[in-house]
RNA sequence: GGCGCUAUCGUCUAAGGGUUAGGACGGAGCCCUCUCAAGGCUCAAAUACGGGUUCGAAUCCCGUUAGCGCUACCA
């Protein structure tokens, strides 16, 4: 069985560049009909915060996609010193009671790398456990075996053949002073009891993974298999962050933006990945089935935004296009609680289904139903200037009072006989049909733009049309 | 500093030895048209640089440059 997991730490809001990890780990898993594990990887107390866990779980769920198991790191600690001890007692670990030096400046960078401390890594059993005994604090580390072996290999389903000599790697820690595990000890003995049996991560973690597979050797446990992702970075080729880029690396912002949830799980497919055939806008089942590790790049993408407009444009092309081609029953559900939201009244199903067809063509965001579309669910929208124009046009205002005493007449009311009776007041009074035409969109809408002002008078229904002409 | 990864239009990408280097977003223009969108068509726009290998290189190799990652008792 397939088993992947997703394994956000709680210090911040959901990252852009995790939730398409987490995309990418979801479509595999799917894909192949695995399972997903959410896995809050908490181990560090001093930065973890309640709020962040909560923001997390706000853009998790509103991507819509689920999971199918949910654990806590901090809730699995004897596990993970149970793992670190059994690779202590076997000789792999050993303790460093050396203080921490919180300084990093002082890393003695410039005459090759930091391995270990001699001291400590020869140190004798007895001694050892004597120190601890005694309440000495200690780290615990690896005892990379350099001698054994010169290089760790392993083949990386995106990054193909990967190596690193020993030489290379230092003696990481597994467990704290303090007892708490490192992130490399909780996150392996985590992916060995779960039975995880594919990596999928942010390639930043492509050269932990060498220590990793120590890790998973000296405890005697199958290795998964790895497949690390490019990074998202920034248009100056720095790496997102909150402080430097702010809004636009959280994925709630683009839903308080009005995105449509599917449509930016497209967007952020597109980013690292391509199907290899020219497809761009694609359905959540097209992307699973569609979905492989050979499409994935194996270089950075940049999210394309600006300090003035921090919407990758074709983020927002690809939401106008889900927007105007999804079912709009399926529409409806998204604008329902938008509308609410901005305190707007939601029409019958119908009206609103037809509402929706008429006019999505020209939204992008679903913001955009109760800011550009707000005249076609309440009657307090606003008149343009330019609207205004077209009212003020000589005879404008006379034409559609007539407009509107005619509609009443007529025992009629739908886009045709609308047309019909204004077509033949234009006739009749010798004008231009688009004088009219474009002055009942002004008044009706409140804009010069919209869709068909025929379809608008059969949207909005002949009592509010025709109120609104007299209003003229 | 050490080790590793990467480099195609402004951006996302296709092309794994032979193509006028393709598509998309964005930009410009045209068509359609009651307006605005949508849709259709057209245009501008790229193989980081230098060496090899080869009849032939965006593609393979080496170097340079640049970016990114790791080098923490962060993850």
């Amino acid at each position: 069985m397939l088993r992947v997991r997703f394994a956000p730490s709680p210090t911040g809001f959901l990252h852009i560049g995790s939730a398409r990890t987490f995309i990418f780990n979801w479509l595999y898993a799917r894909r192949h009909g695995g399972k997903v594990i959410l896995r809050i990887d908490d181990t560090d107390v001093e930065r973890n915060t309640e709020e962040s866990l909560a923001s997390i779980f706000e853009g998790l769920n509103w991507l819509e996609l689920g999971w199918d198991e949910q654990y806590r790191q901090s809730e699995r600690l004897a596990l993970h010193r149970q793992m670190a001890e059994a690779i202590f007692q076997k000789g792999l670990a050993y303790r460093d009671f050396t203080p921490a030096h919180g300084d990093v400046e002082e890393r003695p960078y410039g005459e090759g790398p930091w391995l270990f401390h001699p001291e400590m890594r020869e140190m004798s059993r007895e001694e050892s456990d004597r120190r601890a005994a005694a309440g000495e604090p200690f780290v615990l580390r690896f005892r990379v075996p350099r001698d054994s072996r010169d290089k760790i290999l392993f083949q990386d389903l995106v990054y193909g053949e990967q190596c690193k000599a020993t030489a290379d790697i230092e003696d990481f820690a597994l467990l704290r002073s303090n007892g708490m595990p490192t992130y490399h000890m909780a996150s392996c003995a985590d992916d060995v009891d779960l039975g995880i049996t594919h990596v999928i991560r942010g390639q930043d973690h492509l050269t932990n993974t060498f220590k990793h597979i120590l890790i998973f050797e000296a405890a005697g446990a199958p290795l998964p298999r790895f497949a690390h992702l490019p990074l998202l970075i920034a248009p100056d080729g720095s790496k997102l962050s909150k402080r430097r880029h702010g809004a636009v690396v959280s994925v709630t912002t683009y839903r308080d933006y009005g995105f449509l949830p599917q449509a930016y799980v497209n967007f952020l497919c597109l980013l690292g990945w391509s199907p290899k055939d020219n497809r761009e806008f694609m359905t959540l089942d097209e992307l699973i089935a569609a979905f492989s590790f050979e499409g994935v790049n194996r270089h950075n993408a940049v999210v394309n935004f600006t300090a003035e407009d921090p919407i990758d444009p074709k983020a927002l092309w690809l939401n106008a296009q889900h927007l105007r081609t999804m079912p709009v029953a399926d529409l409806a559900r998204y604008v329902r609680p938008v509308l609410q939201a901005a305190g707007l009244p939601v029409p019958d199903d119908g009206t609103l289904l037809y509402t929706l067809e008429v006019i999505r063509t020209r939204y992008q965001t679903l913001q955009d139903f109760v800011t550009k579309g707000r005249a076609y669910f309440a009657d307090d929208y606003q008149i343009t200037p330019e609207a205004r124009e077209k009212l003020d046009q000589p005879g404008a205002r006379e034409l559609l009072h007539e407009l509107a005493a005619r509609l009443e007449a007529c025992s009629e009311f739908t886009e045709q006989s609308v047309e019909a009776q204004l077509r033949g007041l234009a006739a009749e009074r010798g004008v231009k049909a688009g004088l009219i035409i474009n002055a009942a969109r002004a008044i009706l809408t409140g804009q010069t733009v919209g869709p068909s002002a025929f379809a608008v008078f059969a949207v909005l229904g002949r009592e509010r049309a025709i109120e609104r002409l007299r209003r003229a």
